[in-house]
DNA sequence: GAACCCGTGACAGTTGTGTGACAAATCGCC
DNA sequence: GGCGATTTGTCACACAACTGTCACGGGTTC
């Protein structure tokens, strides 16, 4: 399922666009407010935002910058201003697309998989490639590297290894692990354990002393940069 | 220098795009029917086309299945028609972007350059040719070598193919490959192992134990560089 | 010492992948 | 335009790999 975030101040606008877009098939979340849409888009990446240029607070030039600032997420702009003006400053500061309002929804939905089709073609997970030491993740390549040879990873594993490596020098719970790596909004926090154990036996010269995935007592996993 | 293929019928549209175009700093060629754009496409690559719809012959809806048939070029479609239906088309034939006439050359200038950044994350290499070792792609030939020999691959060997070694050294997911070897929105999946089985028996010295195309479990398809 | 946190081995159920068979669709040739 | 050959997509089966749960035990905190 695929997810936009559509973020709008006018309630009707967004109410409206909501029902078109999920009855195209898309799973949508939604923001009235340029912060309320960057918190969520931290917290909850949607594969495509939305964004109006009107917007109280944080106008929508500088919410696609902050948005563009640390994520390649498709972004169109869906505005009232027909201006070149606007539309030549919209897709400088970072998006990819420019629709006026009224925007018809078969036109949109269309521009969306243009867009997506575009844009998978890019990085397929989100983190491109970290080097830690001896350990090289290459997202695109699915593979991971120790000691220049490459490891025999599940998708699960690798999965965990990607979200980890992604966030090196950062505690990550095992609630934010389950809902990144296996998004799961409940659930046993110990089979983070059991995969975190897995993971050790293969990235770790001792898995008994863990150097590379460290657990921090009480709160959960992170990878010392 | 960036290449941009123009294919318009209409000379006084045709010129003041290209010298637009020039003015913002992109090398221009041009084509007056799609057949001719085809052509120059083929013998020398442009980084991006704009085509026209309403074209003599081929029109242009035909000309962007046809580009997209082995081509992942941007392409932007200026066009008089401002129907929504002809936007969807044109959009589901492949183009990236649709632009209606009379266009600003702001506009279209920054759209290009955010179709480009999107683009230049893609695939490193369009659609030239490939050595894997013992292996040649020669995608515009239409051929492949095996240890110097030619290979008889059926169409849909050959497009996986190229598409698995046009991004050697990355995982391509069966979703990936349907949209763009079978340009499928959707599917069954297993169609791409079986057919992934058929080039192995082709290509693999042993193709019990793939060397060339090797799956990686839970993400998809892959050929080492 | 009690409560809690974490590592780990075992195991059954689930999922992912390769492959042969087959019918429908397409192609090439006359 | 017809007909055999080739290609394509679907299906089902088999096997291997992976996943999640559980239980046990050692360590840590208070």
């Amino acid at each position: 399922m695929v997810a936009v975030l559509v973020i709008e101040d006018d309630d009707r606008i967004r109410l409206s666009l909501s029902l078109a877009l999920e009855d195209e098939g898309y799973a949508v979340y939604t923001a009235a407010t340029a912060e309320e849409g960057l918190l969520r888009q931290r917290r909850e990446p949607a594969d495509t935002v939305l964004v109006d240029l009107m917007l109280p607070g944080i106008d929508g030039f500088q919410c696609i910058r902050e948005l563009r600032r640390d994520d390649d997420v498709p972004i169109v702009v869906v505005s009232a201003r027909e201006d070149t003006h606007d539309i030549v400053a919209a897709l400088e500061a970072g998006a990819d697309d420019y629709l006026v309002k009224p925007v018809a929804v078969k036109e949109l939905s269309a521009r969306l998989r243009a867009l997506r089709r575009r844009a998978r073609t890019g990085p397929a997970t989100p983190a491109g490639h970290q080097d830690l030491g001896d350990l090289k993740v290459r997202a695109q390549a699915g593979e991971v590297l120790l000691h220049g040879q490459p490891l025999a990873l599940t998708r699960t594993e690798f999965r965990l290894l990607c979200e980890l490596a992604g966030h090196a020098g950062q505690v990550l719970s095992r609630q934010q692990l389950l809902e990144r790596v296996w998004e799961y909004d409940f659930g046993d926090e110990r089979l983070v354990d059991v995969h975190v154990g897995r993971l050790r036996q293969k990235i770790e010269d001792d898995p008994a002393n863990p150097q590379r995935l460290v657990t921090v007592r009480g709160l959960g996993y992170k990878m010392p940069r």
